[in-house]
RNA sequence: GGUCUCUUGGCCGAGUGGCUAGGCAGCGGUCUGCAAAACCGCGUACGGCGGUUCGAAUCCGCCAGAGACCUCCA
């Protein structure tokens, strides 16, 4: 492996060299989404992330297990709902759901909507109400070793007692006297000792459905346990990267720092990687901020803000022509220039078909490989490889008039490494129905069209030559002539 | 209030102490019967004020503005 990646761990604020425990083997963990309401933009932006990683990773040769949860249990609300009930139980009462089925029906709109994007499917996709009894085993182990204690059937994390072992708040840069002085007083949290404790299980209140046996009272799982209980299960106790978005730093990372290290005596984490958000008019875009575009909306227009709509591959497109730790802007305009852009790109992927060789070759197809690859190894630094892939599109397009030359052997290298970085990589398909159309009739009563068109135009008949030309035009499909005749595609709707 | 981050040309977005990405839009040109596409060229941007330096958008300080986390959150 002549390519040497490096991260950005957020524990160390530095890019590092990554090097996996386990020489030629990856362990990669990144928190899923909690399945209780569609997908948003800002969703997309953590698993297209990761998918990157998972891609590049496997390009590198490295096995990879790749582990992203599904969170199906837990998580409290905050809002004015004194009955602690979770997301799921909640949203199970507006529908008169059962909690699973809301479970099931968001995550099944999720996975459709990863699929849309290209999302790989993880390696394992653990669900937390799958993992009750390992949950409950991991508060034994804090309680063992003294990092926990119970309150009328709950079990909360003694975040001083630890911080005295330990360091609460290293991942996320605080001490726990900032925290101490910071940390606001929420109602009915009165059973903990210090309002930064959290909870490691929660006791059910009656209304609250969702709800499992332990030794302590019927209840559930708390918010972070979870993660450190799929990720140390599936990886190890100590595995190589976990990421999630920037804003589960603090306090759900912390926390899971806290757990595994409380109850495996070692840090588990070697690389934490998290994404930036993305914002909507400088705004970061969350569920509880009412200012989303579910990826629905988006793939279908169907949203006020949104002039248009936008293909999962344009969404895709856009994100990864922003640095993952950048925050990137929505806007209409933005979307249409990735729009623009993809199409542009992939115009020159099915141009290399239609490239004839020569001798000799007059571009630089080693330096453009080498100046993608750096890009990506310099912390995935995909805006950078897609700028060059765009000097790449220039190389495509010149190749393909002839006012560059290409050898055989050279083509071949060019072809696959474009595709494999296009496609393999960076995760893109092309989503057009380029010249060779599924449906045979159709393509070739458009070809007959054409042909006839040609005709027209070889007797200098312009007038029908245009009439075809608009038509068709009007019916959505694009044509280009070229020397050897035509080009044509469906246009992208 | 505490901690932290950001501020780049019309828009989106990279970036290094000096060699000034890329995309979209715009302008000019080449090509074309015309168009589309493509190719070539152009616009010389880095919030403000100081400082360090031979030289700073890139380092330091101050000011202004925006944002993130501190509470569920991708």
């Amino acid at each position: 492996m002549e390519h040497q990646l490096v991260i950005y761990n957020t524990l160390t604020r530095k890019k590092e060299v990554f090097k996996p425990l386990v020489e030629g083997k990856v362990g990669l963990y990144v928190c899923g989404p909690t399945v209780y309401s569609d997908s948003h933009l800002g969703h997309a932006r953590p698993f297209i992330t990761f998918d990157l990683l998972y891609r590049y990773l496997i390009h590198l040769g490295y096995s990879v297990r790749y582990v992203r949860n599904i969170t199906d249990v837990g998580h409290l609300e905050n809002e004015a709902d004194e009955s602690g009930e979770d997301k799921i139980s909640k949203k199970a009462r507006i529908e008169q759901l059962e909690p699973m089925e809301v479970v099931q029906k968001y995550m099944n709109s999720f996975h459709e909507n990863m699929k849309e994007l290209n999302v790989l499917p993880p390696s394992i996709e653990p669900r937390a109400s799958g993992h009750i009894i390992e949950q409950e085993e991991m508060v034994n182990s804090i309680m063992e070793n003294g990092f926990a204690y119970e309150v009328n059937g709950s079990v909360y994390f003694d975040v001083e007692r630890y911080n005295k072992k330990y360091n609460y708040g290293k991942l996320s840069g605080r001490n726990l006297d900032d925290i101490k002085t910071n940390t606001r007083k929420l109602e009915g949290q009165d059973e903990k000792r210090n309002p930064f404790d959290f909870a490691l299980w929660k006791k059910a209140t009656p209304g609250h459905i969702m709800r499992w046996p332990s030794k302590w009272s019927d209840g559930f799982p708390g918010w972070h346990l979870e993660c450190s209980v799929m990720s140390t299960k599936y990886l190890g106790e100590i595995f190589d990267i976990h990421g999630g978005g920037m804003d589960l730093t603090f306090p759900h990372h912390e926390c899971e720092i806290a757990q595994s290290t409380a109850s495996i005596g070692k840090e588990s984490v070697r690389y934490w990687m998290h994404n930036n958000m993305i914002t909507i008019n400088g705004q970061k875009m969350a569920r509880s901020l009412g200012n989303f575009i579910t990826l629905q909306e988006l793939f279908s227009g169907s949203h006020e803000m949104l002039e248009k709509a936008y293909s999962p591959m344009t969404i895709r497109f856009f994100i990864l022509q922003a640095h993952y730790r950048s925050t990137i802007d929505f806007s209409n305009e933005a979307l249409q220039a990735s729009e623009k852009g993809l199409e542009r790109l992939m115009a020159a992927v099915n141009s290399l078909e239609l490239i004839t060789t020569s001798p000799e070759t007059t571009v630089d197809v080693v330096g453009l490989k080498e100046k993608c690859y750096a890009a990506l190894n310099d912390d995935l630094n995909s805006p950078i490889a897609i700028a060059h892939l765009f000097d790449g599109v220039r190389m495509i397009n010149s190749l393909k008039t002839g006012s560059e030359k290409i050898s055989a052997t050279d083509l071949d290298d060019l072809k696959s490494f474009f595709k494999t970085m296009v496609f393999d990589i960076l995760g893109l398909k092309d989503e057009e129905a380029a010249g060779s159309g599924d449906d045979e009739i159709l393509k070739g009563a458009i070809e007959l069209l054409l042909n006839i068109r040609l005709e027209a135009k070889q007797n200098k008949d312009w007038g029908t030559a245009d009439k075809i030309r608009n038509e068709l035009n009007a019916l959505g499909i694009e044509i280009k002539d070229s020397k050897e005749g035509f080009e044509w595609k469906l246009s992208p709707s």
